[in-house]
DNA sequence: GAAAAATGGTATGTACAAATACCAATTCCC
DNA sequence: GGGAATTGGTATTTGTACATACCATTTTTC
């Protein structure tokens, strides 16, 4: 006898239904990176990505535009520092604010990885034919812009 | 002069889409429910819910219910025992396997939660006109089904 | 029925993610 | 220009989320 599949009521919930596309999403990524040889999270690949377009961009600034707080990119930035990727220095027109950049290193990554990262992108939304794959991004581009104002912070 | 937007590359792709929604959903999520007087993560009242219609399912069951793996489950179980809202007991058929169900605290409780977690949800997905909503939804679950094979273990 | 494989749970370690609180520095405003 | 409000960064704490490793107990397989 098959095992019985256990029921949620909440599983028609968008919200869990996000937290679930959000977990796949991290696992495919994580999986795939590593089997390219690479150890990066997804948030420390977003991080680079922004970086790479915004040189020179303080902590709060970058906190701003991947959409995390203060604390948290606080401790992403640790991590590439620490992984010789990123360079943080003191800015020369507020001491308070450290301004961070792609390394040599962080730049020469960044590019090897892209390609990697655009494949498993498809993986992230399974089962979707690309007219339904095109009509989900565009949704999700669309709540999520609307959600741009009430960031964290 | 406005400070500039910053931009970013990954921006478009679905991964960072879905972040941004997960993120904006628990905020939402536990803003709502702390005022409204609770003091409940998403993650806990999916589980409460799950354990409503699943009385008794033991651990790992709940963590295929929900989609997590087994250690995280457990944590949670550990927070929900903690608050008095689930009994946690040995099986008498599996000595290694703990039944989970609600306790009337735990049950009292998710009948008061209902409907704050039904209203917020329209919330989750900001700028969505009502029809863009329900085929949101729908391709979401869609996606969420096909990926239920490879969940954590 | 005993060895091997699989399963349930916990412990440990890493990495987000945000809240809160705090200090340092800057900007605002009068 | 000086006090108040704001802003940038860090520290701490709580809570997911998962990998890995480990132990105890079933279940499978021979």
């Amino acid at each position: 006898m098959p095992p019985e599949i256990p029921r949620t009521h909440s599983a028609s919930m968008p919200g869990h239904l996000i937290r679930r596309l959000h977990q796949l999403s991290t696992r495919v990524f994580t999986t795939r990176m590593r089997e390219a040889g690479f150890d990066l999270t997804p948030v420390q690949f977003v991080a680079l990505d922004a970086l790479r377009l915004n040189a020179g961009i303080d902590q709060a600034g970058l906190a701003q535009a991947i959409a995390k707080d203060r604390a948290t990119v606080g401790a992403v930035a640790d991590r590439l520092v620490q992984k010789g990727l990123v360079e943080r220095r003191v800015s020369r027109r507020d001491k308070r604010a450290r301004e961070l950049a792609l390394t040599e290193a962080g730049q020469a990554l960044l590019d090897r990885l892209m390609p990697v990262v655009e494949a498993l992108q498809s993986e992230i939304l399974p089962g979707l034919t690309p007219e339904e794959y095109r009509r989900f991004v565009a949704l999700a581009a669309k709540a999520a812009a609307a959600a741009g104002d009430d960031a964290p912070g």
